[in-house]
DNA sequence: TTAATTTTTTAGACTCGTCTAAAAATACAA
DNA sequence: TTGTATTTTTAGACGAGTCTAAAAAATTAA
């Protein structure tokens, strides 16, 4: 249906569109780790297929058929990361680039059985919402850590930063999704929080606590 | 590691490799539905890399290297089979399509995490042998119906054409993987082959039987 | 053994997705 | 508001993989 490269600018700009309405060329280069020049040149081909809104120099965002591919790329990512944690006992940090490469098997058919298969799950191992079958799922009401207020308690449940190294140190610091934890202290020095999980103090630090997200 | 067209080249010469010694430019393009052209272009590609023995207008080979290459695709695709319908629910003639895609995800832990998930079988679901994770297996000691004499028994346990169409023929037939069927009469004048399944007689076309493998 | 046929290779061109370098548009600052 | 910096687009090129058309090699037949 789509190419690898058509899925991987909408599924890019789907990402960005959370942060800003419109997303500019600048930022999809840099999500994808290519050239503004090149990126200027996919958007022309993905506006004539109506998969964006496009005018030169003023950024894109999503059409509703545009979108719908993007959450049924995401669907497919998640679900098959879950298939990855769940079935074959990888751990949470180790899924991202072979989901990666899953993504784009193109059977619907094959992803709603998957999805039966596992029970249909509503979470990705990172805590982030599995699209059903329609393209609909919740809106997330996780926050960051650091935007409650100080003895504000929580359950560890998603992460914005999916880089290898942020799971890692968060696995070596316990800071796993399901964990309860309470935020006791704010140092205003250097916006260190200090936390509190299961009777142990720890601190983070403000980057950290920007990447981590909690339910409350 | 390899593109996707390499990996479908190797593949495709390693299947009929089956058939002879040497493979010819021809007989590649006509698998892979493509033009002798193009096939040419990528053979010298591949044999730069050492994959393939080439030599103008002689056809070409498997090095060792290409033939390990070859080998690991196919249990890709045969585990990914395996899946499909074991753990999925699919039928064995709905598989082959989305095997074709899911066997060029690149992780080898991902596919020998996947064997272990599955109990490490030993055939795919049309009866052929999964090599296993050093790229052994047994000499497929499979026969084609047309092969055996009137009045010898078998298992029906493998096919050569794995077309949708074929595989619903025998569906239909119930000439499906397991079953006990004997070569009753090879009627000269088509060379038809009467069967016996289940105290039933049937009658076959000599290209089916040429296409339904037995294990004696 | 020469001629006809088939197979394979070469030559040149096309699409996709990418790049660099340069030009054009926009945003920002004095 | 005019000039500078930044962002974005254009122009032209490249590699991968494919194609058509034509040439070269190999095979088959007379």
């Amino acid at each position: 249906m789509y190419t690898l490269a058509e899925e991987n600018y909408l599924k890019a700009i789907y990402k960005l569109s959370m942060l800003a309405e419109n997303v500019s060329t600048n930022q999809i280069a840099a999500e994808l780790a290519t050239k503004a020049s090149s990126v200027t040149d996919m958007l022309r081909k993905l506006a004539e297929k109506l998969l964006i809104n496009y005018t030169r120099y003023q950024g894109v965002s999503l059409t509703q058929s545009g979108e719908k591919v993007a959450i049924n790329i995401i669907r497919r990512h998640r679900l098959w990361e879950y298939f990855l944690v769940e079935k074959l006992h990888f751990k949470w940090d180790e899924v991202h680039d072979m989901a990666e490469e899953m993504e784009h098997i193109s059977s619907t058919e094959l992803i709603d059985r998957l999805d039966e298969f596992m029970g249909f799950p509503t979470r990705d191992p990172h805590g982030d919402l599995i699209p059903d079958s329609n393209g609909n799922f919740k809106k997330n009401d996780l926050k960051p850590i650091s935007a409650v207020d100080v003895n504000t308690s929580g359950v560890i449940s998603g992460v914005r930063d999916h880089s290898t190294a942020f799971l890692q140190y968060l696995e070596k610091q316990c800071l796993t999704i399901g964990k309860k934890i309470t935020v006791k202290e704010i140092i205003s020095y250097d916006n260190t929080v200090v936390l509190q999980m299961e009777n142990k103090d720890l601190q983070i630090s403000r980057e950290v606590a920007n990447n981590l997200l909690i339910a409350l």
